[in-house]
DNA sequence: CTAATTTCTCAAGTCCACTTTAGATCAAGA
DNA sequence: TCTTGATCTAAAGTGGACTTGAGAAATTAG
């Protein structure tokens, strides 16, 4: 628990500022995510700019974003520097402006939704939710949350 | 193509109607989302009522609900009638309070973040982010978009 | 110094949401 | 009728995001 002073985090100490499991961040790691050093005997040891990395793991995966795009995001910093401000606001406004498009895109099927439930014309043939549907609906395999917008 | 008039829609019917595979639709079927009656040979035959189920279930899958839990609005609908406008003005209302919840949440965290972001906090110990994210991050494995919400 | 904890690697397992494959049967048009 | 295309079942495969397990080595508390 005692962070060493000098040679930075443990992954255990990481996880426990997180919350996330520590095998979540060596899982992180083979996804190029953190970038953490090693001490003589071969453990991780990490710096406290790696929490913060780990908070925009979360907030941007609790948003619907996948691993692959967080992935992207995170080689726009420096991978062996804490990241700056400057560093920060830069992938920030990216991701800011695919949070207001999500958010654009919720409000505008949910507005129709009401149209559409109330007049009974829940269809695709004819339903003003067909074609926000066509453009929400691409992607992979898997679970199709707000990916891609 | 050509739907027969009394018999009801098939499998390849619904398929072309909604842009969904056919196995995705078997696969619904196994998840209590669809009742289909089998014909003299055994193969399935749907109402003009399915399309609009499944539309209701591409529209929630895009909006990052998971297939159980549409799978329990779908109980909320009769299983072999047509469901009645007021059958889904009633699961639509929760469902719409779900949405609200989900762009509020969506909304608070960029607002957040923005704040965040400038002023370098973006840790969980100190960020104001950390609180929505507590209660968003809950669920088991496999990706975690704002399900739970 | 020893015992208890952590961490290491790597392979395999899990859950979700489907798709693919294989072999058989059913339905529909020429 | 025949043949082509659709549908059937059951089982296995896929991709994303992790977790679990096993055995070994490093670290830390007492």
């Amino acid at each position: 628990m005692t962070p060493s002073p000098s040679g930075g985090l443990t992954i255990g100490d990481l996880a426990d500022r997180t919350g996330l499991a520590v095998s979540a961040i060596r899982f992180y790691e083979t996804h190029g995510i953190l970038h953490p050093v090693r001490n003589a005997g071969g453990h991780r040891r990490y710096g406290r700019a790696d929490i913060r990395r780990l908070s925009f793991v979360m907030i941007a995966q609790s948003m619907g974003f996948g691993l692959s795009e967080i992935a992207g995001y995170m080689t726009g910093l420096p991978a062996h520097r804490a990241p700056s401000k400057a560093d920060w606001t830069r992938i920030s406004e990216d991701f800011r402006s695919k949070i207001d498009a999500r958010i654009t895109l919720l409000q505008s099927m949910r507005d129709r939704l009401d149209g559409c439930i109330g007049c009974g014309c829940l269809s695709l043939e004819t339903c003003a939710l067909h074609n926000p549907l066509d453009e929400a609906a691409k992607g992979g395999t898997g679970p199709r949350a707000l990916r891609e917008v």
